[in-house]
RNA sequence: GGCGGCGUAGCCAAGUGGUAAGGCAGAGGUCUGCAAAACCUUUAUUCAUCGGUUCAAUUCCGAUCGCCGCCU
């Protein structure tokens, strides 16, 4: 049975957003017998639906779906979170005789779960909270300041600006008495299905995917977006939460701190999504391991892919 | 028809008689627990066109074209 598990292929599809990333999906687990898991930062979350495109149940097509609709919107997931999570499902779904095909355009989830991040702490909220409330005081480049005393190798590596990393750096080091430098090569050992994913990555023509975005964009906006945000703003959901961070969401909120013009908020929402359609695009093609698909999910005739990997 | 203003990269826009700020978009890149985040790099042999003055013009002068405003 060992032998035999060992060849199993698990399925990976993965491309900017908007790329039919869900369609190809659906299709490949009809056609093999599999079952999803999202792989997607944001669609992990519960209740925020219209801007993230998650599947609806025609478009499921019975398929069975994993990791998606699942967090409060008030909790902040992380990749380690997801890495986690899915590694669980890769399991259960393979014990079902059926096959895992994980969908979704956040490569550093990917990563994660192909190379485990260092052996670290959990964030600390708390902490967190500190840092930035002290950034906010000073500047990022006084955090980086710090960083140069604590973790100099660290601070050369980073941009003094990239508060994220440098505050993450500082915080790793308050946490635990050691600096992330010396302990980010004790990474988590890689898990034993990690060789067996096959990823594909969708990459459709970019005049055609930015077309596409911005006309996405819109109609979420032209479904009520701006009513679903108002309401889970009501239901206790934080401005400031991961989820309501996220494309359209907000700059909903900003609109509704009348901040920008409903117009305004549209608009921007096209940019952040085709930025980011271009960030995933350059993420991916440092990826190892990469089958290239030139052009959206629809284009591929699944039988066809199947045929030719081999 | 007359008078005035304007014409700088895909868009917005600064500017000076001495050899083109900046922002956005675009492109490329970074990424070890916020990743739909955060950050980095890069983009006009050329300033509507033609001619003139000058050692030197995008900057001054003239003409032409185009746009805007006002007047008749």
């Amino acid at each position: 049975m060992g032998k035999r598990s060992e060849k199993k292929i698990i399925y990976a599809i993965a491309g900017p957003t908007a790329s039919g990333k869900t369609g190809l999906g659906v299709e490949l687990a009809l056609h093999i017998g599999g079952e999803v898991i999202n792989c997607d930062s944001v669609q992990i979350y519960q209740g925020i639906q219209i801007a993230t495109a998650k599947p609806t149940d025609e478009e499921k097509r019975g398929v069975k779906h994993h990791l998606i609709d699942y967090v409060s919107p008030n909790v902040d997931y992380t990749a380690a979170d997801w890495a986690a999570d899915a590694a669980t499902k890769i399991s259960e779904i393979e014990a079902r005789g059926n096959v895992p095909i994980l969908v979704g355009g956040t490569g550093f989830y990917l990563r994660t779960l192909r190379q485990p991040l260092f052996d670290g702490p959990k964030t600390d909220d708390h902490l967190r909270q500190r840092l930035r409330a002290i950034m906010k005081k000073k500047s990022a480049e006084y955090m980086h300041q710090l960083l140069v005393k604590i973790d100099p190798y660290t601070a050369a590596k980073l941009f003094p600006r990239d508060y994220v990393r440098v505050n993450r750096a500082l915080e790793v080091y308050f946490q635990t008495g050691k600096t992330i430098s010396e302990q980010q090569p004790n990474r988590g050992e890689i898990p034993g299905f990690a060789a067996r994913i096959r990823l594909f990555v969708l990459n459709p023509a970019r005049d055609g995917l930015y077309a596409k975005i911005d006309q996405r964009a819109e109609g979420h906006f032209a479904n009520g977006l701006v009513e679903e945000v108002k309401r889970l703003l009501q239901s206790g959901v934080k401005d400031t939460s991961n989820a309501l961070g996220s494309h359209g969401y907000r700059r909903v909120c900003e609109f509704l701190r009348c901040e920008r013009t409903l117009e305004s908020a549209i608009e921007k929402t096209q940019q952040d999504v085709r930025n980011y359609a271009k960030r995933q695009l350059t993420w991916f093609r440092r990826e190892e391991g990469v089958t290239w698909l030139n052009g959206f999910g629809e284009d591929f005739d699944i039988g066809q892919l199947l045929k030719d990997g081999k």
